[in-house]
DNA sequence: AGATTGACTGCAT
DNA sequence: CATGCAGCCAATC
């Protein structure tokens, strides 16, 4: 059913993250509440990057457990991904796929 | 079968 | 700049 959405997940580079709405729309058109709960209906043991998948923010939506958005960010960090300073990562850097205005501050960022 | 919810998003106030 | 409202599609009750 989600294989869609996990398969997109799954083709997010490492150290790099992806929006809810971006993946709807990459799994097919589908509306990002959908990708948020093939998210929660993910099994623990799936070797989808669900952590991956973050708000349009850049940051990690606070779920049910309360506990696994802070693993999420762990993951996130140990893949090399940088957070900001409101917990939200710099989607001109690690965001995927590249689709942002990309300001030249961004370009400058990648090459920093 | 109808109503409600859901790890969301974007525009408007 | 923070809160509010409507839209989106699917699953669950």
């Amino acid at each position: 059913m989600y294989a869609r959405i996990y398969q997109c997940v799954a083709q997010i580079p490492k150290g790099r993250v992806s929006s809810y709405g971006r993946i709807s729309k990459l799994a097919g058109g589908c509306s990002a509440r959908q990708v948020g709960y093939a998210m929660s209906a993910l099994p623990e043991g799936s070797e989808v990057p669900w952590q991956r998948v973050v708000n349009s923010k850049g940051g990690i939506s606070p779920r049910s457990d309360g506990e696994s958005h802070q693993l999420q960010r762990w993951l996130l960090e140990d893949e090399g991904v940088e957070f900001g300073p409101d917990g939200n990562i710099d989607m001109g850097r690690f965001g995927w796929p590249e689709e942002t205005p990309a300001p030249r501050a961004a370009k400058g960022l990648f090459d920093a």
